[in-house]
DNA sequence: CTCCAGGTTCCGG
DNA sequence: CCGGAACATGGA
């Protein structure tokens, strides 16, 4: 084993998979491992069979943020039995819901509007590299999130300028919020899901979407369901197969009980699959340049 | 070149 | 309440 490094349990986890899944962005590939930082903390992780490799001293820190206590078995057990369900845990044995740190995950999701997930990451890794705080680990230049007063303090432009475009407006006046304390990321943490959504809803930039990956990605409400393009293409494409005119809020209401306790896993999974299996098809290519004479 | 991306906000019916 | 349009940027 390498120096500087040990080994803890991690039964039923699958590192690259969780780490790829569209729920982290700025996690570095290591050959054999990830690099990355939690918090201000910079670790090492490497997957073994049932196990990992980490950073001597952050064992509690990996296994807290790879939430490698939630009972993955059980969970799945939960689930609504049909074949999309059956097809999208094939794919996506492994996978956690991860816990992230609330004010870097609701920051980066709320760039995220309207992006492909490797454009969110360029803009995370940008924001880190420009107003974060160096993070000292050999081989490689991590960055810490920057915490809101400081994304605060930056004008609209210096953020426009790392490429946010019209999402730099919502995260300095988002930053703005939490910093001064109008907006109390602790205490949103004691209310129960239905008030901490709306009450992440009165950010700018924050709409349900956004709300309920944070709810899901940091808090740990593991009902929140986000319903971005891809799970609404699901839901419309399987689960409303045929039928005409099915508005938004009956989506909601169907993925709220249909998907059970758990939703939010469900949703990751059916989120993973589809991304990892659409194809879109093809346009017919009409004729644009058969006329030339 | 056109299309689309882990959306939110604002406006008119 | 619901649908549509504007909003920036870059990869496919």
């Amino acid at each position: 084993m390498r120096r500087g490094l040990t080994q803890i349990d991690a039964p039923d986890f699958d590192l690259a998979l969780t780490l790829e899944s569209g729920q982290v962005f700025h996690w570095h590939n290591a050959g054999a491992g990830w690099v990355g930082t939690i918090g201000d903390v910079p670790v090492y992780v490497g997957q073994l069979e049932n196990a990992l490799l980490v950073t001597k001293g952050a064992e509690d820190l990996v296994r807290r943020y790879f939430a490698l206590d939630h009972p993955l078995a059980e969970i799945r057990s939960t689930f609504p039995d049909d074949p999309a369900m059956a097809e999208a845990l094939r794919f996506s044995n492994g996978m956690r819901i991860i816990r992230q740190p609330v004010w870097e995950c609701l920051a980066t999701f709320i760039t995220s509007s309207l992006k492909q997930v490797i454009h969110i990451r360029q803009i995370s890794l940008g924001i880190r590299e420009t107003f974060g705080t160096r993070a000292c680990f050999p081989g490689f230049e991590l960055c810490t999130y920057p915490p809101p007063e400081r994304l605060a303090a930056a004008g609209e432009n210096e953020l426009r300028e790392r490429k946010l475009g019209f999402r730099a407006r919502y995260l300095q006046a988002a930053a703005q919020a939490v910093a001064s304390g109008k907006i109390d990321l602790e205490r949103i943490a004691t209310m129960d899901d239905a008030d901490a959504l709306a009450e992440l809803c009165r950010l700018p930039g924050v709409g349900e979407k956004v709300a309920n990956c944070v709810l899901l990605f940091a808090y740990g409400r593991l009902r929140a369901f986000p319903i971005d393009v891809w799970i609404e293409r699901v839901l419309r494409g399987i689960y409303f197969k045929g039928k005409r005119k099915v508005p938004a809020a009956r989506l909601k209401r169907f993925s709220a009980e249909y998907f059970g306790p758990f939703g939010g896993y469900a949703q990751q999974y059916l989120f993973h699959h589809a991304r990892k299996t659409y194809r879109k098809t093809p346009r017919p290519r009409v004729k644009s340049r058969i006329h030339a004479v």
